[in-house]
DNA sequence: TTAAGATATGCACATATGTTGATATGTATT
DNA sequence: AATACATATCAACATATGTGCATATCTTAA
């Protein structure tokens, strides 16, 4: 392991591996999906979209958690909300979230 | 939104949504790979395999502080590390990992 | 066996994070 | 305008997390 390509490899990774923003919002990104309330939130609007309040109901949680979790989730782009009424209708902002939670759950399964 | 279907699959969440370990491993996972230190170190070993030393100089990092961060990944099966003499040789676990690190950079990309 | 290099671990500290109660803001109904 | 319902925000607290120092453990070389 101490031949000539490998320290040619590790010289070239110094600068390759800066802390860019874009390393930083994928970690952004990992963080956000790094809770379980904010994970049942996101499987939960997958299947529905569902207002505030349902989602309180349904994942038996506090009001101001919810709102708390959503906002986090609005930043990073991952749901939106519409209202209507009285109510906000919060969904999915990208459909492409759900690839990256499922392949998730595909190598959770196989350990 | 306030038709019989709705309100059926709002139902249907409540049983569906539980906090299971599945799910908690899950969110484990990205837990993990939410931290920058961390994430530098997984995409530094997708190009080469390296002792602690090696990534401590190549990440310019203070050597507990890769030790501490290598034994989280190796408790999430993300690394493994194989004793060469005084050396121990770090690798990514499965190159399954980087499907979804670069499914994730993908994401960020388009925002 | 002693010394030196490589890695892991225990501890302490500063900071980040998740939750909750109280309250503010927004919206519709009367 | 007054009330009630839905959602967001603020402040405070308890807990979790990342880092670094000091030190322990392990391995090889002398």
């Amino acid at each position: 392991m101490e031949n000539p390509k490998h320290l040619e490899i590790v010289e070239h990774l110094k600068d390759h591996l800066t802390v860019s923003s874009e390393l930083e919002n994928m970690v952004a990104l990992f963080k956000a999906l790094g809770d379980v309330t904010r994970v049942r939130i996101i499987l939960a609007l997958a299947e529905s979209t569902l207002s505030v309040t349902e989602l309180t109901e349904v994942l038996d949680l506090n009001q101001s958690t919810v709102s708390h979790q959503l906002s986090l989730l609005k930043q990073q782009n991952l749901v939106k909300g519409t209202r209507n009424g009285k109510n906000i209708h919060y969904e999915l902002s990208d459909r492409h979230i759900m690839t990256i939670v499922d392949q998730v759950k595909a190598h959770v399964l196989e350990h």
